[in-house]
DNA sequence: GTGGTCTAGACCACT
DNA sequence: GTGGTCTAGACCACG
């Protein structure tokens, strides 16, 4: 399944994302063998030669290291992906408040929203939405 | 100044949104004239036929009225508009929510992003752009 | 004001409809002068030459009586008016029973909707919409 | 056949009764594929994106569902139909009943109408086309 | 000037 | 094949 892609960003900068946030969710294990060049660029729909540029980055990030002949392997240090997660969360949350504090709401509402995230993510339960929690 | 428009999805649903989004912002006021479907158009580097569609289904949720050979207005219902509001917020609160669920953060780590998204929404302001900080 | 003219059928015949109409409702009564050819076209928005068919034809029918010099008149005789009246009120109602019949009602609906014509037309009343009749 | 169409009252509006009246007659059976949009639209003589516009109202009534990429279906609600074949006899008694209230009969001449009215639409039978009894 | 409607023709996603 | 969206450009009614 190729990732929706945005025409008016380098599709390079974000298929890096993408793969950091697979990083991040566990999809892609430390130390574990990333899809070959090929597999990547057919599985987002890109050119192989855009695929070549993203590990090339990552590989200068250190985030991945590509051994000849073997193939790209994620990074098995575990705490330079966990700065990468507290990135991708701080990121997330500066964009929440950037928005909240644009919509002009009442302190009430703001505080109920800031109670209601408190709530979902000390729980990992989205109660912004509908649950059968109880 | 043209909104970023995302091909994806359909020009008149965002443009709907833009302008929901002015009116909750203040950016236009309650009752206040808007813009004619022309030089919205313009505004937004779409074919007036496009902006003509936003206004009908502005017209039919009741967020706009629109007085033939006149011009189009922004609902006076204050109410109306506060609901947009909430939801707008609410969808924010519940896309970062799903977010920051993705990441696989630890417990103490979700704890200290809610408390930040506390003190910043509640306070107005943004405490939680990226830091060096340990 | 001119009439809404239907392009589709013959105008002169839209316009006969129309006098005759005017001249059953009492819009135009017995004996009385009818407006100038000119003026007629005028108000309809149609060529001169247009009306002058109509009056001829009206005055083949008798309906009208063109008097050289001094314009064209209504009929005086006032059963031959009477005789249009009910032709017009015949027609209505079997265009309209026609479409009753087409819609495929059930007795009980043929019924009530028997009953409220009944009442309506009996009591110059129109009960098919709300109205604050006592 | 396309049906008549009245240039003064906007096509698409005129598109939406012809289907509704149809659906009503049953010449529509409930559930059943309508034609086409560029069917219907060669059928009426219109452009495709009129029709595309008239189905997109009936699906917004919830008088047609639209199945991408299958095509649009009169609803299988039969009591949603058969309000709206209420609403078209009612209508129709309306502008009757306008109708004759126009033309200035007696009384007796209404009691007359009423009466044939009343016989021919409780026995699906029309005794009202003209005749030229006294 | 305003919005409302219509046509013509294009491209897209879905099946 | 289907409907959904968009553009381009026209004409209309209203004020």
């Amino acid at each position: 399944m190729a990732i929706h892609i945005d025409p008016s960003r380098p599709i390079y900068l974000q298929i890096m994302e993408e793969i950091k946030k697979r990083a991040v969710r566990g999809s892609y294990l430390p130390g574990a063998q990333l899809p070959s060049v090929r597999d990547m660029a057919r599985e987002m729909e890109v050119n192989p030669n855009t695929v070549a540029r993203v590990y090339m980055e990552l590989e200068r990030e250190e985030f991945i290291e590509t051994r000849r002949g073997q193939g790209s392997f994620l990074t098995a240090d575990t705490a330079l992906i966990d700065r990468e997660r507290t990135r991708l969360g701080l990121d997330a949350a500066g964009q929440f408040v950037r928005i909240i504090g644009e919509l002009g709401l009442s302190t009430e509402q703001r505080r109920d929203i800031a109670a209601r995230i408190g709530r979902a993510i000390t729980r990992h339960i989205d109660d912004t939405t509908p649950s059968r929690e109880g």
